[in-house]
DNA sequence: GCGTAACCGAGACGGTACGTCGGGTCTTCCG
DNA sequence: CGGAAGACCCGACGTACCGTCTCGGTTACGC
């Protein structure tokens, strides 16, 4: 995190994007976020934060909810995608790491909340969400591919549904504040789900 | 739907709540809801309607959620909560009518979309639906309790967990706006999440 | 000052003025005038602090002006108008007594500011002012009446303009917040006007 | 008057003061004052008026004293100080011109007394009357000057009581609605505080 | 090597909505 | 009928942000 290393001044670098101000942007986003939470996030106060001017913000970021996915995907680029050689270990960890886990950590759950919440209300939020949502599944239902690969659930095993119904338990418990709950319960959410597959062994 | 029924200009009726300006201020929200969308609802938009005044919305519902959830509860009251005879059949109709296909009733879905997207920015709201969600999961789980009673789940099933399970990718698939793709697939849900439970016959 | 003597409701005393409850209005108008200033005299302010309905003030004060006055008469009934036998003598005392001397007990001067200044905005409260103006200025040409008969000023002295210029100067600054200073000049002011009255002669 | 001249919207003009928006402000406060009275002005009717955003008002005139001050000064500015080569004469001429002949135009006098009103209530209304106050009367105080280089009156007459009586008398007139009978007394007036400066000569 | 295009900060602009306060009216219930 | 209570509609308050705009200034690029 490279918040206010710069007391000077950010000018102009010429007519293309200055990529001093999109860090401080994206720092002072996510800065505004961990301090006064979802309900305190506004152009106004990241501009202020970052001491950029509105209109540089909406030039690069129509939607602030593009500008809250932004500063989720920093967080989320460092997790890891591990194959732990069984999809019960895949599941689990996945949920641990890339769902339940990951929104613990409070910056994290609090952008991807809001996220979820812009996408409610704003149609072209909705849109995104949706993009990074079905790109994000269906690298998860690689997890699956690799069981059918390896026997562990039968050929029509409807991956689709498998991922829906845990990415699904994830949400709802990100939603209603019970994340401490469900960090409990994932093996039972994994092994619920997949006793659920005709076919599945382990 | 009782929309300005009433030209005559609603006056207090004494020290004491006035319900035909509570049914105009639900009818107005739920108007306003209609017509411009959640994007559009504001207790500014709500008062106009209804020819009210802003501090007698504010005296009734502080939070603008609980004016959004009294507007989804008007709906929910007719709906039934049958008892089929199996877990099954009970979980598919709870599906169908109570949830997914409650929700593709447009104003439904709507409504209960914004209330999700409140809670997610205010406290109090998040309280209100975290007190709703509880009394209708605590309703929901009686469902398995009857199972329990015939026999079709071991003592030992968690409720909690199944009716989790499917409330939860109930509201996943509102909340991305895949209704339509959800009310194809209650009975694959439902099997699946059943077939997950230790124990269970039909 | 009675001031929340009785703890225990009140109630009618039947189909005429209860005097108690004027008492309780008074004193609580006075008491909101004194602790919160003119800007927080409210009617609803003076409703709670008297815990009477709004409708019993307004009932019987229909502007707030005509409460305000009312508070303030309740001070100025105790005030001498002593004869000095002196014009000088007498005018001086009104000045320090009846005038700069008077309001500069915070709360008459605060009364009365807010009377002038609730006149120049509705126009009962001018009225009112006016009535009591023209009262209590023909009491005070009576001083002058009194040095006539002594030979002070001739038969044609302006009574009039000799009040009305001892009376402006302290509306003057009362209004502007100067009442130390007047309390200073107040002989060179009488001393001046007196001097200003042809053939006036100590 | 320049009211509505320009059907065109008002944007802005970069980042200062756009002195279209003052100006189209200042005729709608001067308009409201007119056809509302003080009673109906309001910094809301005023916005809708000059077709301006609340905050815009706001930001350059955080009470709405100073509005109602600079409309009036719109009016001041064009009246003259003249000197007419004798203090006499002078002082006459401020009564009648910059005072009760000045108040006597409806609008100036009915501005004059809301501020004069506001005063009493809004502590940034009193400091903005204030020094205003300061000011006029500094001005006005070199008319006493210029008759002590004159030797019309000694060096130690005392200037800010001469101009504080006439001042005082026009409030006092002003603020009882008594202008009419104010302007026939002007020369009297006059003629008794300057009769009352030990050692004036005509 | 010079004009120009696009960027940057700053902040004013017209708006909408917020949540609160008070005004004055009305009705019910109690004594 | 008087009085307490408090709900009602209404309008204004002052504030926060919205998204747009124009400004003055700063490069880098293309002719």
């Amino acid at each position: 995190m490279t918040q206010d290393t710069e007391d000077t001044v950010r000018r102009s670098i010429g007519a293309r994007r200055n990529p001093a101000s999109q860090e401080a942007i994206l720092d002072a986003a996510e800065a505004v976020l961990r301090e006064l939470g979802i309900a305190g996030f506004s152009i106004e106060a990241v501009a202020r934060r970052a001491k950029a001017g509105k209109p540089t913000i909406y030039r690069w970021w129509p939607h602030r909810t593009g500008l809250m996915l932004d500063v989720y995907k920093r967080f989320k680029t460092a997790r890891a995608f591990p194959d732990t050689g069984s999809l019960r270990g895949d599941l689990i960890g996945f949920l641990d790491n890339q769902l339940v886990g990951f929104w613990k950590n409070s910056l994290c759950g609090t952008v991807y909340r809001a996220v979820i919440a812009e996408a409610q209300t704003d149609a072209g939020a909705a849109e995104a969400l949706q993009a990074y949502q079905a790109e994000r599944k269906a690298v998860a239902r690689q997890m699956v591919e690799r069981a059918r690969a390896r026997g562990e659930v039968p050929e029509d095993a409807d991956a689709t549904l498998i991922i829906d119904l845990v990415v699904s338990y994830a949400w709802h418990q990100l939603l209603l504040g019970h994340l401490e709950e469900a960090s409990t319960k994932t093996e039972a959410v994994v092994d619920t789900v997949l006793r659920g597959v005709p076919g599945y062994r382990a």
